[in-house]
DNA sequence: ACGTTGACCTATA
DNA sequence: GTATAGGCCAACG
């Protein structure tokens, strides 16, 4: 119970910081890497949390499981996820990742278990 | 301590 | 294939 107490924010943030440039990660997959695949929508929370973070947080890399960019009203701007993500060289079209199997990166598969 | 919320996911019709 | 309903768990007021 110190400060260094690592809730499940702390913990989806380690993740989000630690997916590589020009990949995307879906919120069940974060969730599931933590041990708790039903809590996928405490994922987008703590991501909600992520702009009170001191850190830089790549929320625009963490989309739902269709690749679409359901946050993308949370950020600065409406399209403003978008542009990072196209920043990155991932094509996003109609608040969509284009291919999104290519690009989708999963911290289990990745980092392992 | 209780009720609501939330950037989701899966299942069923 | 699209639409609707329910579940899920943790943080917030």
């Amino acid at each position: 119970m110190n400060k260094n107490d690592p809730g499940f924010f702390e913990q989806v943030f380690e993740v989000v910081k630690r997916i590589p440039n020009g990949r995307v990660t879906t919120y069940g997959a974060i969730a599931r890497y933590l041990g708790s695949p039903g809590s996928s929508r405490m994922v987008g929370w703590a991501m909600n949390q992520s702009h009170f973070s001191h850190e830089y947080i790549p929320a625009h890399r963490v989309v739902n499981r269709k690749g679409v960019l359901s946050g993308k009203h949370h950020f600065d701007g409406p399209d403003m996820m978008a542009e990072l993500l196209a920043n990155e060289g991932i094509e996003v079209e109609n608040d969509q990742v284009i291919d999104f199997d290519r690009y989708y990166w999963d911290p289990i598969k990745e980092l392992g278990l």
